[in-house]
DNA sequence: CTTGGCACTCCCAGGCGGTGAGTGCCAGGT
DNA sequence: ACCTGGCACTCACCGCCTGGGAGTGCCAAG
């Protein structure tokens, strides 16, 4: 049914057509492409690929485009994940290490990703519940005011202030952090309810209503608080695409802007070694359904802290986006685990 | 030279021209406004208008439209701030309160901005420089490692790790902390430097070298880094003007995406109780010359901790503009001088 | 100073024909 | 069975024109 040669000619539309962003008709394939045949040939190619809804044309006498179909074949069997250029990985390196902490990291892997792709990039935070406490700090602000801030080995750091029920000495704030801290230090947070479930009990009677109320406070940050942030960048380069986005790319900048949505984008990419491609209606997302979504889950190998990807138009040089976003993932999951 | 009639002319203007993005004729003014006299008189008062350059036509037979002069004279004196509603402000009210931590009330501010103003909303974090340590925590994360957390006032965390030149026991880290403790707690950011000039001296002599190079890097942290962080939000209301970007709106797009121009413009409004409006061409930024911002700082009254505003079309609704940045501003800064 | 009248300008929408790229199909060659 | 050249056909696109209409500028009269 499908071919080498047919393969071929899809490819060779599929590189045609994101490079000039114009259909592709069949003389100009038969002779910007060694295939040996001639236009009529390839036209018979077409009607079948075409039969089989892998490409389209928008009116009778225009050329080829692919369909989201098209793509998906094209990613899945046709095209070569493009390595970077050394200078492209050096310069990677050494961007990333100039970051000082990790808002800094985030947003240089956002910009990163952006300026080799020339897409809209999004770079979830390493989320909590799979990384692990580097440390809990109580502070005791006021008589009855805590303040709790975490730290996570990824480095990324919450806070909340707590108004308490009762007044409490100096002494007190002393065993209550001891009391977390050796509970939690180095464990991974979704172990956290766990490592507390015996504190109430162990504690001196004097303390413990304080000290439930500011367990509850602690597991509420630690686990159930599914917030989880993305950062986005790149916006700009949507604007070049324009011609990807004929009814104005209005819904496609207002689905970005729900963190919401992004999170469910990236949600399904958490393995650092595939990257993942969702193709047009093949997102979920309502708004998005013009647009292709690569991404990749990074942190150290078989787990992952979070996911990171781009957003462009369908029409998207795919063997290169992976290529970029695959080592950008990588680069920041060693940073982030080696320190 | 513009008598009241004129400048109740291109009052007209401005507010038919904002609200119906078309240029407006000199019969369908006198219609629409009981100006009571002819549209031939309106003429007259228009071409005067356009002699002072506060107006102008795209062609010779096409109704007027505002110049920048133009809609700065408005501005400054034809129009009155729009008050909220008392719907509005208990909106912004309760959704400002249900903010857990800074974060949460900057991304919170950005998106009522840009939700009230249907604009592009920028909210700048409280600046490091104008506010003071509630809290600094020296943590000893190995041997020759420490992590260094300072907490401001306005709830802001910034966090650096650092390593030493030499091994430290916990004792000698429990010194570090009460010595910076002790000097820091509750000085103003600014006044660090003073504050711990003596420190050095006042130190054992056996934890000087280590101090130092601490002092060094919370130093900096403090003050000398002029890093600013500014958020955005709402950019998908750019394409609803896309009347107004002829050329595109990539440029505005690139320059929103640049923090060092967001603080550029937003960076010169520090008082909380003037809006300060730039108008098209009036605004320095390269790219935004189509663009009006509208900013105000706020924070507690004569000081401020830093600024917000929107980005829009110059023609833009000037007077809810303004009122909706003023409200927003004060009640964040109530919110943040209460907490 | 205002007003009605009037000529003039020029954008815009719609209609029209030519051009050319591209297709689909067929009949003949290998 | 497959490739190829030929050929008729379809449309988008471009340039051109035309008529309508909104709006201006100017002038002379009130």
């Amino acid at each position: 049914m499908l071919d080498d040669r047919k393969l071929e000619v899809l490819r060779a539309i599929v590189e045609d057509f994101v490079s000039t962003s114009e259909p592709v008709g069949s003389r100009a394939l038969a002779e910007r492409h060694a295939l040996g045949v001639s236009p009529a040939t390839v036209r018979n190619d077409m009607a079948a690929l075409e039969d089989e809804g892998f490409i389209t044309h928008p009116h009778t006498s225009a050329g080829r485009i692919p369909t989201d179909k098209g793509y998906r074949l094209f990613v899945d069997r046709l095209s070569q994940v493009k390595p970077l250029s050394s200078a492209e990985k050096r310069a990677i390196q050494s961007f990333l290490e100039g970051a000082v902490d990790l808002d800094d990291v985030v947003r240089r892997s956002v910009r990163l990703l952006a300026q080799l792709t020339r897409q809209v990039a999004v770079v979830q935070y390493p989320s909590l519940s799979r990384s692990s406490v580097r440390h809990l700090e109580i502070v005791h602000l006021a008589p009855n005011r805590l303040l709790l801030v975490l730290i996570t080995d990824t480095g990324r750091v919450e806070q909340r202030v707590l108004e308490l029920p009762a007044v409490l000495s100096d002494d007190d704030v002393a065993q209550l952090r001891q009391a977390f801290g050796s509970r939690l230090h180095g464990a991974r947070l979704v172990d956290a309810p766990g490592r507390l479930a015996d504190l109430p009990d162990a504690a001196p009677v004097a303390i413990r209503p304080v000290l439930t109320s500011v367990m509850t406070v602690v597991l509420e940050t630690l686990v159930d608080q599914p917030e989880e942030r993305v950062v986005l960048g790149g916006a700009a380069n949507l604007t070049r695409s324009a011609v990807d986005f004929p009814n104005t790319l209005r819904p496609v900048l207002e689905a970005l802007e729900e963190q919401v949505v992004l999170l469910k984008l990236l949600g399904e990419s958490n393995d650092p070694s595939t990257v993942l491609v969702k193709i047009g209606e093949e997102n979920a997302v309502e708004g998005l359904r013009s647009t292709s979504v690569v991404s990749v889950g990074y942190g150290p190998e078989p787990a992952a802290y979070a996911s990171m990807g781009i957003v462009g138009p369908t029409r998207m040089d795919y063997a290169g986006s992976i290529g970029s976003v695959r080592a950008v993932a990588r680069y920041v999951g060693d940073l982030l685990a080696g320190a």
